[in-house]
DNA sequence: CTTGACATAGAACATTTGTTCCTTCTATAA
DNA sequence: TTATAGAAGGAACAAATGTTCTATGTCAAG
């Protein structure tokens, strides 16, 4: 999960911008106008600090809309004083995305925060937010994982999984990325991952050619 | 005030557009969206309207600017508008489950609401809340959805699809449930129902043969 | 039937506005 | 110092979005 990081003075004025306008006008303003009302004159960087807010949940951005954005309710008060509003929901920043052949972002590789797209939930959805992180999928190698192109998969960054975790691991010798039921069964040199179509069969992996990379925890699907 | 001519039907639809658009999204529609909600299919005619709910002195309107519309506070009023706070996240009734062979649960059938667990997600989870349900999935026979046992399907009532939704129907002659994407082909008597694996063949049914209970605008697994 | 105000469509156009890319600057760690 | 990541600036670009123009349809008054 995203440490909350504190915000720089330049992030604060543009929140209070944004506040102050939308209650002026009715609407939204727009990167240009809160640039000028913030005191940047450049676009690209009202643009970068808008990502990197919206990575901490302090705001949400609707791509690609003219003015589509809004601060969530606590923000508000949040620029007042230090009050850390306590959600009952939790921000969780996109890292990357997730393929068949392609080794998965990491979530301290980053570099990537600022970049991050952010997907909200309620916080029974993870339980514990400590290193919670969101990829998206691309492309249908995970069907038998029943994930498809376009889901987004919630992960909990951990090395090793219990029985019946169902992990994000990267097969050494295939090169290949895979989401599949963890299970060790002892006296056996491998490990079984379990496909969750159960009409699949499991396949088996010694543990030396086997890295877990997370713990999925979630998966959330859009249709609309 | 001004002369307040009566509104055409029209008009008050577009009114009732704006003050709904702005509750949900926390910035104002555009023409087209405007346009879109209302089933106007040009420009030229809301932006028409616009004018004239302007000089009536309804709304008011900033040249040039995108979105830059909003309604006078008495418009609000004057057409029935429950001004509540904007929330940020729903609350879904979880209405009950869904299964191969039994009936889904309709929305209506209320004395449900009351008893309903319920799921809280973001609001852009299912854009307008509107007749919005879930479901509880039993059992594996949606697997060919890419829909497990356990998974929640979110749900928006309807009773008709178009090319491409992901619909929930009950199948009369086999007396089951499915979930699969709706493509009517002119020309066809049947329509094709699409699994979302796309490994698995299409069936094809007849019109009459075919219940619509809702569209599918989400599905949400917590595996942890 | 014709006329004219009002309403509607559709498309072309112009402006606004978000995004991306490249460069520069700064601070911190190796 | 040199390297590296974060932050910032500027410009070009692409997408979203408002405006305008022309043609068509409706309906009531002459």
């Amino acid at each position: 999960m995203v440490g909350q990081a504190r915000l720089s003075k330049r992030q604060t004025r543009i929140l209070e911008v944004i506040r102050d306008y939308t209650e002026e006008y009715g609407y939204p303003p727009t990167i240009r106008e809160i640039g000028d009302l913030a005191g940047v004159s450049s676009t690209s960087v009202v643009s970068y600090n808008l990502k990197v807010l919206q990575a901490q949940g302090l705001l949400v951005r609707d791509r690609d809309v003219s003015r589509g954005l809004r601060l969530i309710e606590d923000t508000l008060e949040a620029i007042g004083g230090a009050t850390e509003a306590p959600s009952d929901f939790i921000s969780i920043p996109i890292l990357g995305a997730i393929a068949a052949g392609l080794p998965l972002p990491l979530p301290d590789s980053d570099a990537s925060l600022a970049d991050a797209d952010s997907i909200r939930v309620a916080r029974e959805m993870v339980g514990n937010p400590m290193d919670v992180y969101a990829l998206e999928v691309r492309g249908d190698s995970m069907i038998d994982a029943l994930i498809n192109d376009g889901d987004i998969v919630i992960m909990r960054h951990q090395q090793q999984a219990e029985n019946g975790d169902m992990i994000a691991a990267w097969i050494k010798d295939e090169k290949a990325t895979t989401l599949k039921r963890f299970f060790w069964e002892p006296g056996h040199a491998a490990v079984r991952l379990q496909p969750a179509n159960p009409n699949m069969d499991p396949i088996y992996v010694h543990p030396r050619n086997l890295d877990i990379q997370g713990k999925v925890i979630g998966v959330i699907r859009r249709m609309e």
